[in-house]
Parts: structure tokens; sequence; C-alpha cells
DNA sequence: ATATAGATATCGTGT
DNA sequence: ACACGATGTCTATAT
């Protein structure tokens, strides 16, 4: 990663035209070959930028940017006040929490949370379809298949409907409820699983998380 | 602007949860109150960031930054490697070209490029309602009415209809002939303005910059 | 009607 | 089915 503060000029001439006035600024060219220019303002976003792959020349106080689409970027510096590179290595990246793994983790730990007489009969149940997010049972011993995602939408609802429909072919199983999770289900998801059926809850990640009593919404 | 290179673990909770493990990365805190979390790839964007408002404090090597909404962001320094702040001042931000003003502009100097047959009689010709960006006469003596837009929507149309309306009740320019110009024209608008018996045209930048003979399609 | 800011969006693509 | 990357976006708000 190299870093420059400078006073520029810049010029862009791609999907539009734009142009910079000379400032002073910050220039962050990164090693996967992007560049990205900063005032001090405009939060996160840079001011103009290019995406790799680009070619990068540097030939008196004038850098050239050209990217295969035919983008250019030309930045004349005109006082440089800062110049140096960095090695920075690989980056482990970004891990987010709330997606659906954690989600059917803590979901299993406490499948009270979605119902207080749901017990667990086993995460990740198999069928030839695939594996069951959670199978339960609850209070009258009636199977609950509970398929749980991030963000409801109607495949989802529909993969519920194939689990369903494998297991209902189980006579220890038949018939079973289906239940579809969701930290937020789409209004579309929602109609389309309700006339099949099926049963809609959304859940709060913060509150499975504390593991408190659960004010969960019940549809 | 603040500039750090530092190796450092980052942990985030708001609207998610997420964490960045140990590894040597760029910190970018601007005058505006913002922070933004680099790694030399992903081009212009973060590993994670904090929009302002959002107050920062630092203690020992932690770096805690907050907002009114409640999203945290707690970054723990390593291994400093590099940390200096510069004074950049403000921006005089960026001039986009392809803006409405160039494309009338370009138009006025070439009409032709929209009909072969038109003869400009005047840019911004005023009405009671304000100026109209172009006023032609085709191959026949009509009057034209043109509307240049960068993107084309109804409310355009709209604007055109009601100059049109107006200059109709002009002896010597009734009945008048609308057009309709954009570099893109949104269906909804197309569908509206024939319907009015509006002509659309969407005329390319490039091509009127270059001056090519124009092969712009008529509708 | 136009301009500016914000979204941890939303979409499409690729594995 | 899921994750990642890209969008010179798109929408909502402000003036």
């Amino acid at each position: 990663m190299r870093l420059v503060v400078a006073e520029c000029s810049v010029e862009y001439d791609g999907r539009l035209g734009a142009r910079l006035p000379p400032a002073r600024r910050l220039l962050v060219f990164k090693a996967d070959g992007s560049i990205a220019i900063h005032a001090d303002a405009k939060a996160y976003k840079p001011l103009n930028w290019m995406n790799p792959p680009c070619t990068i020349t540097e030939v008196d106080g004038t850098i050239t940017v050209a990217n295969p689409g035919g983008e250019r970027l030309i930045i004349e510096l005109l006082d440089v006040v800062f110049d140096e590179r960095f090695e920075l290595g690989d980056d482990p990246g970004l891990a987010k929490d709330g997606v659906e793994a954690e989600l059917q983790e803590l979901l299993a730990a406490r499948v009270e949370a979605l119902r207080e007489d749901f017990k667990l009969v086993r995460r990740e149940y198999p069928t030839d379809l695939g594996p069951v997010d959670l199978l339960c049972r609850d209070g009258e011993g009636r199977a609950v298949v509970v398929e749980v995602k991030r963000v409801g939408e109607i495949a989802g609802v529909e993969q519920l409907l194939r689990y369903q429909e494998r297991l209902d072919l189980d006579g220890t199983l038949a018939p079973t409820i289906g239940m579809f999770v969701a930290t937020r289900i789409k209004p579309q998801a929602r109609v389309f699983a309700e006339s099949r059926g099926v049963l809609c809850v959304e859940v709060d990640l913060e509150t499975l998380r504390t593991g408190a009593p659960a004010g969960l919404r019940l549809f």
C-alpha cells in the first residue's frame, strides 16, 4: 500500500467525465491495483477512484491510471507532502455475526424461544433433499420442521415445503408442521408461507444472544 | 486527517456484529468525524467504518468509536507502524460533466443531431413558465419545443407539455411539436410522452462530444 | 426541481 | 444455496 498526501488535481474520463480542482488530498494505492482519492470529508467515500485491474504509470509528477474498460484517471501532483509505502500482507477479512449458522446455533440451544413447548429432536436432521435446520416436537408430540434464514425470502419457504413434503412420507413424523424463522421476513415470503400453513417467526438476534425470555413475535 | 498504519483487531457492534482478527491495516480518521479501516485489497471499500457523527476516544491503545445510534467500533492497536496527522483543508469537490447544462450546450451547437432538418431559433427561449431549453424550426417551418434532461423522467415530460401549451397560445408558433431529449429515458416517461405525442430521443454524450454524424435513436 | 448524502442497501455473479 | 464483490447506483431527504 502506498500512501500519498499531496496537493493535486485530477481528471477522470470514463462512464462519466469529472474533474477535481487543485487541493490537498490523500491518495491510496492498494496492492490490489486500485486507487482512491480522499478529501477530509465524505466519510469512507473517496472523491474518485479506479477499480482493479488497472495499470498505473508515473512520469514527472503525473500519474496516469487506465483500465481495460477505457476508463482513465489523470492525477497531477502539485506539491507532495508525504509519500510512503507500507507492507500490509493479506487480511483475514471480516467475520460477521448474525449469519444463518449463528442463528441456527442459538436457536438449537433454546428451541423453547420459538415456542415454549418445543423440544429439539435434532439439528441438521438429514433428508434426501438435504438437512433440515431444526427438527422439533411440540407439546402434543407433533413433528415441527424449522427452516432458519437470516433474511427470509420466498425461496426459503419453498425449501421448507420440500422438506415437509419429504418428511410427511415418514409415518413416524407425518403430519409435520412447518416453521419459517428469520431475523427479517420479507412481506411476500410471509404471505406465501401463510398461504401454505407455514408459521412465520421473526427473531431478534440480540435477544437470542442475551438469552432473554424471548418476547418474540409469532405469526 | 489522521493516518495510522498498525496491526490491530476490530470489533463492530451495530446493525450487525462483526470482528476483524489481528492484522496490519490502514486506519483513516477524517476531519468530518468518520473512520475507515482498510486492508490492502477490496479497492476503495473499507473493511469496516463508522459514519459521522461519532465520538472517538483513545485509551491505552484502544480506540472506541461510538455514534448516537448505538453503534460501536472498538479498535485494539497491537503494533503501531505509522501515526501522523495532516491538514488537508476544505475540498472544492468533484465537478461532473455530462450534466444537463453541457448536454444543452452541445445540442444547441448541433440541433441537426436531433433531426437533420432542424434549425435553432433560440436557446433558453423565454416563456411565462420559465425558459424552454431549445426552440427549433423543422424543415416545414413548424416550431419544435425541446426539453433536455440528463435522466428523462415523467416530471420532465410534464414540464415540456406545460411549455408547449403556453407557446401554442402564440399564433406565430402554434401548433408546436414537443421533443424530449435525454441520455437515458425511463420507460414510464417514454410511454407517457408518446401517449401525448411527444417525440423521445436518447442521445449519447460521447457521440455528441466527438461530433459524429449522430447515429441517434429516434422514437 | 435540483442537489447532496447515505445505505452497513441490494443486486447479480460466481462457486 | 450461499458468499462475495460491484454499483460512477438509487432513494430519500434537504434546500
